[in-house]
DNA sequence: TAAACGTGGCA
DNA sequence: TTGCCACGTTT
């Protein structure tokens, strides 16, 4: 879709002159937006485990989980990991491996190391606590500018924008009309936070890109935007200005073949026994190519999933 | 089945 | 600064 040809065409100098027309709606626009937003969330609001919740240590495991893999896979392991690790100091005392394990079924698996060393940094030098700081949040292991924004929000009531890819497709096509780089979408979305109601807000925002502001054929049709998206306003123009905005997804290269397939099923072996180096090809899948093998294996070393144990066996680390 | 989904490393 | 790529699983 995005492919159309003309999108090729449009340089990254024209985007960034483009991102500086953008205009925030002010006065009474702004107001009305925000009252949409938060009025359609009252009564729209899908109920999640993890909404129930404002510990930090909880919302940041629910987010991490979120990058990447959609609600309905993280549903069941964010119970099951909270009530293993409930805390910072339960998570930092266990062993990778344990947090590998209890990682299954949501892949990118280095993210379970990233937040087993998060924990362990929130107990060496934040008191075992989640600190109310996004200098100090981002510098955390596996969390970024969208982790770190979301635990302000939602365990602290701080007043930030939370860009995920549903609300830079949202602001992009209904608020700015153009496509947007980072930085604007996050000042953007800073913006329109009202005072004091951040959760709210941008919990709103998401399930308003996830259910109606989609990438594909968005349901304008009920939108609680609609009267006020820009997009719609002009007639939907060509191209999309969701496609061409930093934040929004890409084509993936094939997975099938790929070195992620092989890495998925090592893992997902290891999760059940340690394996001889002799066996890792056929592990992986890839029987016939022991030297690939051998060389994913060492990745997922290096990453710090797995360890060469006793007996030259590879283990979870 | 193609689509969905952030972070970190690097150029 | 920005963009590209690797990273897995499910429906």
């Amino acid at each position: 879709m995005e492919e159309g040809g003309s999108a090729d065409a449009a340089p990254a100098v024209q985007r960034r002159r483009l991102e500086l027309t953008v205009e925030v709606p002010t006065g009474s626009g702004l107001g009305a937006l925000r009252q949409a937003v938060l009025g359609w969330g009252e009564a729209n609001r899908r109920d999640l485990p993890w909404r129930a919740t404002r510990d930090p240590w909880h919302v940041l495991v629910s987010e991490v989980m979120l990058q990447q893999t959609q609600v309905s896979r993280v549903l069941g392991p964010y119970r099951r990991f909270i009530e293993r690790f409930s805390t910072p100091a339960a998570c930092a005392a266990a062993r990778v491996a344990d947090v590998v394990v209890a990682w299954e079924g949501l892949g990118y698996n280095r993210r379970a190391v990233y937040l087993h060393r998060t924990a362990g940094v929130l107990v060496e030098r934040h008191g075992g606590r989640v600190p109310v700081d996004l200098t100090a949040l981002v510098s955390l292991p596996g969390v970024g500018a969208y982790t770190a924004r979301a635990v302000l929000s939602f365990a602290f009531e701080v007043d930030t924008g939370v860009v995920d890819t549903n609300v830079a497709r949202l602001l992009s096509r209904a608020v700015a009309g153009h496509p947007l780089g980072a930085v604007s979408s996050q000042k953007l979305a800073d913006s329109l936070v009202p005072a004091g109601r951040a959760w709210a807000f941008n919990q709103s925002l998401f399930d308003i890109g996830a259910r109606h502001c989609v990438a594909r054929h968005p349901d304008c049709h009920g939108c609680p935007l609609r009267r006020r998206c820009r997009w719609a306003a002009a007639g939907w123009p060509p191209p999309d200005p969701a496609a061409a905005s930093a934040g929004t997804a890409r084509p993936q290269s094939r997975f099938a073949g790929s070195d992620r397939e092989g890495r998925g099923r090592l893992v997902t072996a290891l999760r059940r026994r340690s394996i001889a180096a002799t066996e890792l090809a056929r592990a992986s899948g890839w029987a016939g190519e022991p030297e690939r093998a051998r060389q994913i294996a060492d990745e997922l070393v290096r990453d710090g999933l797995a360890r060469w144990g006793s007996a030259g066996l590879l283990e979870l680390a």
